[in-house]
DNA sequence: TTGTATGCGTTATCAC
DNA sequence: GTGATAACGCATACAA
């Protein structure tokens, strides 16, 4: 492997000076810089990060925690990230927490070990606060939380716009002539569930429709869950459901059908995160579509700024937007 | 942050031992290796992954390189390889090549320049020889390729058994009672496309049935592709399609259904790598599964195997499994 | 604008 | 079984 000290030798010069020309350092005479960067292609010279970042005490990465990578939202959101770390000559290293505190916190170790720049997270649904993530992350490196944020840590926020996206996608319903709309709204310890659950009642207290806490349903975020409050919320009369997730919406689709009902004439439901599914099964899922690959643009771009001294982000609010499609569609 | 040093101070040794201790060395005392655990754990010690890999010239980190992470085949992939890697103490470098050969050969770069003990690839369908992933690749670090693999690179290769798989999957729609079966083949410059091609042809002329290149279709591995094929094998009298992938097979649906066809009565159509919403659709996909979470595992167990000097690690390969759906089942 | 000197934290080699 | 020493490659403070 060739180094500065080989490219150093080769030109007659010492590897201080190679090192700040490699490095874009203003104090290097135009002419020799070109040299070296000459020098340094030809001979197939790439920086050993080891070294690099055991002298300046952080590398040229940055962690990414996420639930689960084979979740479509969260592969986006890391595809979105990567593509601007990319940019600027960071590489990305994936951690899973699988939803579950303990392989959070050993993820973010595995980060403090490898001296990363930076950690863009989205917390798993059994962290309650954000302690253990402070507690675990180098004071050097930025924190970036982006979907599932806890507003007590410091740092660039990358958000969905919850509340409103919830507020759409229920009016819609209340416009297509739902009488009774329950909610699957997953857990009330994730601020962003907590938010979309607000704008559900915000839109039916607009509306002039009542608040009924035995058609909210808590704790779901997978389709087993999502069925199981479906028909619960049947049992109780409801002829539509606000899902916060669209996998807990195809539990709630697989209930009515069961029930032989047909939707959208009988029962209308519309989910969020418009998954690559949703588009695809019969009905067709309404949605709450939430931009990941641009909210993974987002947080890394808010690393990148946060980078220069004394720069500040702070909360990123990202639209969500309504696709309507056929199980929410009852008027033309 | 504390360092073996600090522990070494505190215990009255020197650092060579606390690091012999703490990396498992014979030649350590029980006594010592059990106090120097202890007291990196009260200290809350974590090593200095650059420092360590500055010294032994390779990372506690292996590179994945996959075409696209937001594949539901690939981040599968990448989450069995993960939780391999993780019981190891490794991490995984995430990189895409979008299915380029130029962004293949930067991100094998980026896993150089971080001294990456080992490389996970399935290379872009652009590349069509492995040259230049020897070239970027260091000689010390560990080469395991999957899924699309190029048989002349050395090392282990994890890959579905594609020509078994095709085979069954074309035989199904034989016996079915389907009469003239097209297949969307996708691009011979992988192997694994080409062994699917071979096992479509062989379980024709295994039934006696005629191969006709007039509908195979070559080149396409998205739904778009997938649709203009199916449009020209209707037109060629095709009643039914095997397809090497689930996207295009959705696009040959979606030609069957713009004819006013019945599927699977007057259409039938299996897919390839049960992608998630091939069971969600209407009619439902039939396809041939993969088992990407087990490739990866297997994957990150063979750069575990190769570890260990003289192990050797060779063609692994994994079973296809005909996943019989709506699509494709007109005898009950 | 360039050179000199030093150290980041770890591990390998050697000596005891 | 332990200690002393050196070196991995790079980036910076300081001197010139």
């Amino acid at each position: 492997m060739v180094t500065i000290s080989d490219i150093a030798k080769s030109l007659g010069i010492t590897p201080s000076t190679v090192s700040r020309a490699l490095s874009g350092s203003e104090r290097v005479k135009e002419s020799t810089r070109k040299a070296v960067e000459e020098t340094a292609e030809k001979m197939g010279y790439e920086r050993n990060e080891a070294a690099s970042s055991l002298r300046k005490g952080r590398s040229k990465v940055v962690g990414i925690v996420v639930p689960r990578i084979n979740r479509e939202f969260f592969s986006n959101v890391i595809g979105g990230a990567e593509s601007v770390l990319d940019e600027h000559g960071y590489s990305a290293l994936i951690c899973q927490s699988h939803e579950n505190t303990l392989d959070e916190i050993k993820a973010l170790k595995t980060l403090r070990s490898n001296r990363v720049s930076g950690v863009l997270i989205s917390h798993a649904i059994s962290s309650t606060n954000g302690e253990h993530i402070l507690e675990n992350i180098a004071p050097e490196a930025i924190l970036v939380q982006f979907d599932r944020v806890f507003s007590s840590l410091p740092g660039p926020k990358i958000i969905s716009d919850n509340f409103h996206g919830a507020y759409e996608g229920t009016r819609h319903l209340i416009e297509q002539g739902y009488k009774k709309i329950g909610i699957i709204a997953g857990f009330m310890t994730s601020e962003a569930y907590a938010a979309r659950l607000n704008g559900y009642k915000q839109a039916l207290s607009d509306m002039g429709m009542e608040i009924d806490e035995d058609i909210i349903f808590y704790g779901s975020i997978v389709q087993k869950g999502g069925y199981e409050a479906g028909k619960i919320a049947l049992d109780r009369g409801c002829d539509a459901i606000f899902s916060t997730g669209d996998y807990t919406a195809l539990g709630a689709l697989q209930a009515a059908r069961e029930r032989g009902l047909r939707v959208p004439e009988d029962f209308g439901v519309v989910g969020t995160a418009d998954e690559r599914f949703s588009a695809l099964i019969t009905p067709s899922l309404s949605s709450m579509a939430q931009h990941p690959y641009e909210m993974g643009r987002r947080a890394a771009q808010a690393f990148i700024t946060s980078l220069k001294p004394g720069a500040k982000v702070g909360e990123i609010v990202v639209p969500m937007e309504l696709i309507k499609r056929e199980s929410s569609s009852r008027i033309q």
